[in-house]
RNA sequence: GUGGGUAUAGCUCAGUUGGUUAGAGCACCGGAUUGUGGUUCCGGGGGUCGAGGGUUCGAAUCCCUUUACCCACCCCA
């Protein structure tokens, strides 16, 4: 017989079980978080009509998508979970409360070239809030509080989250008379952390901007100043261009609040060069960073959109959200050594393990550790007692209930924590409760773990 | 889509100007230890050297074709 040699698509991730459940805990936490600001949990197809998923047409989104058919059907994979969101609230409109508020966290498919941390099939944990004609300002100030409560849950806390009005950069490019172009600077804007003011610089010159509108631009989006120096900054050009004032006054309301969500300054950055590429941004832009590796990017994007589904319905449907690119999270964090080895990542709490050709007793014993809530495996298989351990120590396993015809013959159970080697022979109903306290009292474990200090930068490109 | 690189065991890789039967570490299995794992020691299984063609007495090694993958750019999470 002729074997197919087992394979997995390049840019699709497959974890072994620990990895998984390392992950697994990551999920779980960031919907914990989400849930915990009143969301609800959205699940839509991931496969939808083509036709829907690419309403808006043209672009990177018609090269990179995956596209199939069945019979007459003409299908696609969805490239995010906004698209369809925009989809599910125009179709479901009349029996949503708004404003909507929805978290999801689901794969999404790019057939782009996979490269480090860039994957074809990856998760978004996505959270939008959506208006019905309209959607206050305080929904955009809460988004840094939301990011904020995600990153620390994991465990994470050297990140700063920047955030930017892209009314503000448009207005001021009208200022200069560059309306015309301000998509295309917004672009070149932002990749000012990645390659450096020089280079943007040239790029704005190579785009037909004149040398000293350039020179504005930059100067415009320095960093160099504290969030008070940025608005006051801001001020000086205000009057003179409606749009720009309108930016500056929601850049004002959002940082207005940070102190009472819970946002400490340290986290917080207004940062005038983020300006964020896709286009249907209209106000308010986040980025995260994670500050020991600004190399990679931003970690949690998003932004204020005034048309969400204008597509699929007449309605408007302003909103704002963030996306979390949890797959590449994961994978950047493991590579960097951030994993908490501490975590517990085996499937049970306590492993069964009969020595006796009567099962009865193990199955008992096993029925009762669940009914307490103990996660509980039994090991049938009829395999040498050194095996059954191996077994254990494999699942990592905090502890080994061990059933042999001494325990049975006096009603008892032999308890092992195999973390310390330690065991002891105590009659059943104790060793169920003695299980239920040492398992209670476990303190609980981030799966991030920082190192103490920042590690030097050398991830030079080259 | 553009540019560069790589392909040898499950994984990470070594393999000399082309020369016996292709190696290591990790992983896996067994034994030392038949009621005790994770450490140690001993042993074992596992490879069409990506595929196809060519040069040669002889190819993992040189040449051609091809496929896959990796890195970077574009763009993004």
């Amino acid at each position: 017989m002729k074997r197919i040699k087992a394979r997995t698509l390049s840019g699709f991730l497959e974890l072994e079980p620990k990895r998984q459940a390392q992950f697994d805990c990551m999920l779980a936490l960031l919907a914990e978080s989400y849930r915990l600001y009143g969301f609800h949990n959205l699940d839509t197809p991931l496969m939808e009509a083509s036709e829907v998923l690419l309403a808006k047409g043209g672009g990177e989104t018609e090269q990179q998508i995956y596209r199939l058919t069945k019979g007459d059907a003409d299908l696609a994979l969805r490239f995010d979970l906004t698209v369809p969101l925009a989809k599910y609230v125009a179709l479901h409109y009349n029996e949503l409360p708004f404003p909507f508020r929805r978290y999801q966290i689901g794969k999404v498919y790019r057939g782009e070239r996979a490269q480090r941390g860039r994957f074809r099939e990856f998760y978004q944990a996505d959270i939008d809030v959506i208006g019905d004609g309209s959607l206050d300002i305080l929904n955009e100030a809460e988004i840094p509080a939301i990011i904020y409560r995600s990153f620390t849950s994991l465990g994470l806390h050297r990140f700063v989250i920047r955030v930017n009005n892209r009314k503000i950069l448009s207005g001021f490019y009208e200022i200069l008379g560059l309306q015309a172009e301000a998509a295309e600077i917004m672009r070149i804007v932002d990749k000012l952390d990645k390659i450096g003011a020089e280079k943007v610089a040239a790029l704005l010159l190579q785009a037909g901007i004149a040398e000293e509108a350039a020179r504005q631009i930059l100067n415009f989006s320095s960093r160099a100043r504290t969030d008070a120096e940025v608005l006051s900054y801001l001020e000086g050009f205000l009057g003179r261009n409606t749009r720009f004032d309108e930016g500056y006054a929601e850049l004002k309301a959002v940082a207005q609040h940070l102190a009472d969500f819970g946002v400490p300054e340290t986290h917080f950055a207004l940062d005038l060069t983020i300006a964020r590429g896709l286009d249907y941004y209209t106000g308010t832009v986040y980025e995260t960073q994670l500050l020991d590796h600004p190399e990679i990017g931003s970690v949690c994007s998003g932004g204020r959109y005034d048309d969400l589904a204008g597509y699929y319905t007449d309605k408007k449907l302003p909103g704002v959200g963030i996306s979390i690119g949890l797959t590449r999270l994961f994978y950047v964090l493991e590579e960097q050594g951030y994993l908490n080895p501490a975590l517990p990542t085996a499937p049970c709490d306590v492993l069964v393990l009969p020595m006796t050709a009567e099962l009865s007793p193990a199955i008992a014993l096993a029925t009762r550790l669940r009914q307490s809530g103990l996660r509980t495996q039994l090991y049938a298989e009829g395999r040498k007692f050194k095996a059954k351990m191996s077994y254990a120590d494999k699942l990592a396993v905090p502890f080994v209930a061990i059933l042999g015809e001494e325990e049975i013959a006096a009603g008892s159970v032999t308890v092992k924590d195999m973390q310390s080697g330690a065991q002891e022979r105590l009659p059943l109903e104790a060793a169920c409760r003695h299980l239920e306290d040492k398992l209670r009292d476990r303190p609980a474990q981030a799966p991030i773990r920082e190192p103490e200090a920042a590690p030097h930068s050398n991830n030079q490109k080259d």
